[in-house]
DNA sequence: TCAAAAGTGTTCTACTTACACCCATGC
DNA sequence: GCATGGGTGTAAGTAGAACACTTTTGA
């Protein structure tokens, strides 16, 4: 059968201590004035990537900035949205603390909110709640073994300042001695550049660039509970 | 823009000391006579998920059968079906040994055949090997800290059983004593029937169910090369 | 008695954790 | 000086790797 497709966007970013997300205030029914999450839809050439990527820019209005972007999952409840039978890709992009979204740009209005108030049942239109869920735990749990974490933060940057985003994401505060012993030992994630960033106060901090590895090893894990 | 949207599976299990995945010879064009991956097209009122589960039934013959199913990822290249837009969303399955699929469900011919085979460029039609691909590296991964392994066992399945699965999934050998220490302490994952298998040589091996867990606590890491 | 698989014990090493303590800067 | 974050050191506890060794069966 012939659907229609579109492509949802869980843009993520770390913004005053906490964990942000992108959102859009819907100009058009359905769910007029609500918020969702950006997105559109898939056009006649380009592959579902392609059209994550073009949504991206235009909601963020960034070119230059390096950010993360993967497929998250495809959501497909027959009920999922009112006008008919549309099912959707959903991504999940993650980058440091970007200039405020410019408006306008699809004529609808950008906000970061924390993603502690878009989580909550009926925040958002369509089923954006649980997609923007998905996407938070599929962030929390790659912190764990990859080194997406790094994407949080603008280059360079400092030890710190990546453990804030695990403390940020995680939503618990880590040690920083064993923190740091445990980041810069995993080879090629952290590459020095040899200079030093100069605090209000404290002690000058070395700062970092992303090194070539994705992988964090040995991995960072979560002391979850070990039950069921 | 409308699209066709498909589902796709790839269906994985352990048989003679092999990883192997379904295949289907495609009964008409494009790629009539070539090797696929079993799928079909999405119908109106069901998710992905409810497709999924009809083809997977439609296709191994099975019904009682407790089968892991997870999306794994939506395929989109406009090139990838020459009869034009279609996109399709994978699916990952697992299962123990099932019976040789019954033929003709869908006027189809079904095999499994070793995932080494099906895996080298071109054995199958669309971007199915790619898929393919994708879905064997998510079974491998998930073994490290997932406990999908046991669903290739039938039930009541010995830790040696377990084992093995694990070696030809990854294709290396473990220490039979080490790996059941692991496996035992890892809490509310397997779950002690009383009983024992008396097998045609050895010491009699302790049954066991799959446990409520269904994560590994601590995860079960292979000892990947420590670089990028 | 022997082969084979199950299962236990032990040693060595590596990583985690917790926390003490020193360093370098702004105020 | 002192507050503040950066960074090093260290001792206790835990988990992994390697492998010796015992157990229980069929042949």
């Amino acid at each position: 059968m012939s659907v229609s497709v579109t492509v949802d966007l869980v843009i993520l970013t770390v913004r005053d201590d906490e964990l942000q997300v992108l959102v859009v205030e819907r100009g058009n029914p359905p769910f007029e004035g609500q918020l969702a999450l950006p997105g559109g839809y898939l056009r006649g050439r380009e592959t579902l990537d392609e059209a994550a990527v073009r949504e991206l820019h235009e909601e963020t209005g960034v070119d230059g900035i390096r950010l993360h972007l993967e497929q998250l999952r495809t959501y497909s409840d027959p009920a999922r949205d009112p006008r008919g039978r549309v099912i959707t890709a959903a991504y999940l992009a993650l980058g440091p603390d970007l200039p405020t979204p410019v408006a306008g740009t699809d004529a609808r209005e950008a906000y970061w909110v924390p993603v502690k108030t878009a989580m909550q049942d009926g925040a958002l239109a369509f089923d954006h709640v649980q997609i923007l869920r998905d996407g938070v735990e599929r962030a929390r749990s790659k912190l764990e073994y990859t080194t997406i974490a790094m994407m949080f933060c603008t280059e360079p940057f400092t030890v710190g300042d990546l453990r804030r985003v695990y403390e940020v994401i995680w939503g618990m505060p880590l040690d920083p001695s064993n923190f740091r012993r445990k980041i810069t030992r995993a080879d090629g994630s952290l590459e020095p550049t040899g200079d030093r960033r100069v605090h209000t106060t404290g002690r000058p901090a070395a700062l970092y660039r992303r090194g070539a590895a994705s992988l964090l090893m040995p991995p960072f894990l979560r002391t979850h509970e070990y039950a069921s």
